[in-house]
RNA sequence: GUCCCCAUCGUCUAGUCCGGCCCAGGACAUCGGCCUUUCACGUCGGUAACACGGGUUCGAAUCCCGUUGGGGACGCCA
């Protein structure tokens, strides 16, 4: 039975992929990996209106880069009116469904009228037994649903739920113009495509008794159901633009690494007891549907961020530094000139879209932005000695962009010196400890960390002080600022030609 | 308005199905200590929750009912 499992993600290209359709996708996905079954992408891009081929390619641009990988699709829903026409005509044929004239001012009047006498707004039936149709009015074709009795959705997550059936009323499935809509469609598809199980967001939830009754009245019995609770924004409202980033481009852009995101979005309803962080093979050993809470959770950035760092830890340089090629291509970044190839990625965000996108980003011990837009001579990188730097930075680093932006004092030529900063180390008392660091390093052969240390041994010795003393004002003319990685491994990966220059600089603005 | 779903620390959650091991465990955030030849990291510890009211029971976070609160759906949108 195992691997009979077919799911589906089914977005509608109304926007980009957010992190709600994404965390849906990867329970389809786990769900489909854990059971041996397939998992399938299909577009639902039935309203023609809003649907665009930019987001489409934008939905599986975001998939491919969470490493979503589906089986089949991505399937269209466009060119498969026929197939739709079909099947509403043997609903017709069989008097499951049946034509209706009434027109949209009409149907708009009742509901009102119906909302005002406190009654659900539903389609009254008009023409359900109609004899003589107004053949003027090009109708809608309507499925009959049951008006006693009641409706049961077992729902794998939510449990028994019962309808009563006179809360539906026949709604439309095919417009007046010919077009399915979504609730007919969805059926149809699943239908042909065979899926097993629909998991999707709770808001679907009312649409299940609806979408069981067409399966019944095409002699099918309908799939099992999941229905994920929703994803809130931080005041418990549906998850929205005005809560900061929500797509998944976005969390890309401001240097998310994707498995974390993934992994942060499983914790989003479903646990496995106390365990945090998953490796993919151990999702998919252990999600399961059972295990999927049922109320709607908040979408927390901080835990994210967090988490994203667990992540920058554990990879490896070499990986990080194929992320960092997005960014330097995608990104103004100082340090890095921009000759990498266009992505077709939106509009490059600046630093300060990030900086108000995440504003948690600039707390305490996060280096902000680098605002100098100095255009110096671009470095040619080289790949060894960039993995060291960025060894260096990682684990220090909860984003990307943090890292990229910490990489610019091992990149750039010269640095700016942080105005605190150089008050408080690059003093008269700090100017001897400098004059006598650039003596020895210039005398230094091997430019080695090792041998670095070895200096600034010799200078605590020396000046009977303690590493502090002589490091701190070090790492400020260095780096520009308090927060560097082990300052003996700064100065090595800086070179022996640039750390000198930037000594000299500093002890001159001293004077 | 009508229908549906949900309810454990600020947040994500364990525990709830099969009541006792829970005067409620973990994680993020927060606060404090420790470590340290540099910044960080790290590490140890603290604050903090079963929405409320009724039942059922020897015993309820766990079962039942109600209240309140939150969310969702009610379209010729998906």
């Amino acid at each position: 039975m195992s691997d009979d499992v077919r799911v589906r993600f089914a977005p509608s290209p109304t926007g980009y992929l957010h992190i709600g359709g994404a965390r849906t996708a990867l329970f389809n996905y786990l769900f489909a990996r854990h059971h041996n079954g397939k998992f399938i992408l299909r577009i639902e891009d039935t309203d023609r209106s809003r649907s665009t081929d930019e987001y489409i390619e934008a939905i599986i641009d975001g998939m491919k880069w969470l490493n979503l990988d589906y089986d089949e699709g991505p399937f269209r829903q466009t060119g498969r009116t026929e197939l739709y026409r079909q099947y509403v005509n043997r609903l017709l044929e069989e008097g499951r469904a049946y034509y209706c004239y009434c027109s949209a001012e009409e149907l708009e009047s009742k509901r009102k009228l119906a909302a005002a006498a406190g009654k659900p707004p539903r389609y009254d039936g008009t023409c359900r037994d109609l004899k003589n149709p107004a053949v003027e009015i090009k109708p809608v074709v309507r499925f009959k649903m049951p008006q006693s009795g009641s409706t049961v959705v077992d729902d794998l997550i939510k449990g028994k739920i019962v309808y009563e059936n006179s809360v539906f009323d026949d709604f439309i499935i095919m417009r007046s113009d010919d077009t399915p809509t979504y609730n007919f469609v969805v059926v149809v598809d699943d239908l042909e495509m065979g899926i097993t199980h629909i998991i999707r967001g709770d808001d679907h939830l009312n649409n299940t008794p609806k979408q069981m009754h067409i399966y019944e009245a095409f002699d099918h019995t309908p799939p099992k159901f999941a229905h994920l609770p929703m994803i809130l924004g931080s005041d418990k409202a549906r998850l929205s633009k005005r809560h900061g980033a929500t797509s998944v481009q976005a969390y890309r852009e401001m240097g998310y690494l994707p498995e974390a995101l993934l992994n942060y979005l499983v914790r989003l309803g479903w646990s496995h007891s106390d365990q945090e962080i998953f490796s993919k093979a151990e999702l998919i050993e252990k999600f399961s549907l059972e295990h999927v809470g049922s109320s709607a959770a908040v979408f927390n950035p901080e835990k994210l961020l967090w988490m994203n760092g667990e992540y920058m830890k554990a990879k490896s340089p070499a990986e990080l530094r194929q992320f960092l090629e997005f960014y330097k291509a995608n990104l103004k970044l100082p340090g890095f000139n921009s000759s990498g190839t266009a992505h077709n990625i939106p509009p490059a965000i600046t630093f300060s879209d990030v900086k108000a996108t995440m504003p948690h980003m600039t707390a305490s011990g996060t280096r902000g932005p680098v605002e100098s837009n100095t255009q110096m001579e671009p470095i040619n990188l080289d790949k060894t000695w960039e993995e060291k730097a960025i060894k260096t930075l990682q684990e220090r680093s909860r984003t990307i962009v943090e890292l990229a932006n910490s990489m610019h004092y091992y990149i750039e030529e010269d640095v700016a010196i942080d105005e605190k900063a150089g008050k408080k180390f690059l003093t008269s008392e700090t100017k001897p400890y400098l004059t006598a660091l650039i003596e020895r390093l210039t005398a230094l052969e091997d430019f080695t960390s090792k041998e670095i240390e070895a200096v600034f041994m010799g200078l605590m010795a020396e000046f009977n002080v303690q590493l502090g003393k002589i490091a701190q004002p070090a790492r400020v003319a260095i780096t520009g600022n308090t927060v560097s990685p082990g300052i003996f491994e700064v100065i090595e990966l800086v070179g022996k030609e640039r750390t000198i220059k930037r000594l000299q600089k500093a002890l001159r603005s001293i004077l």
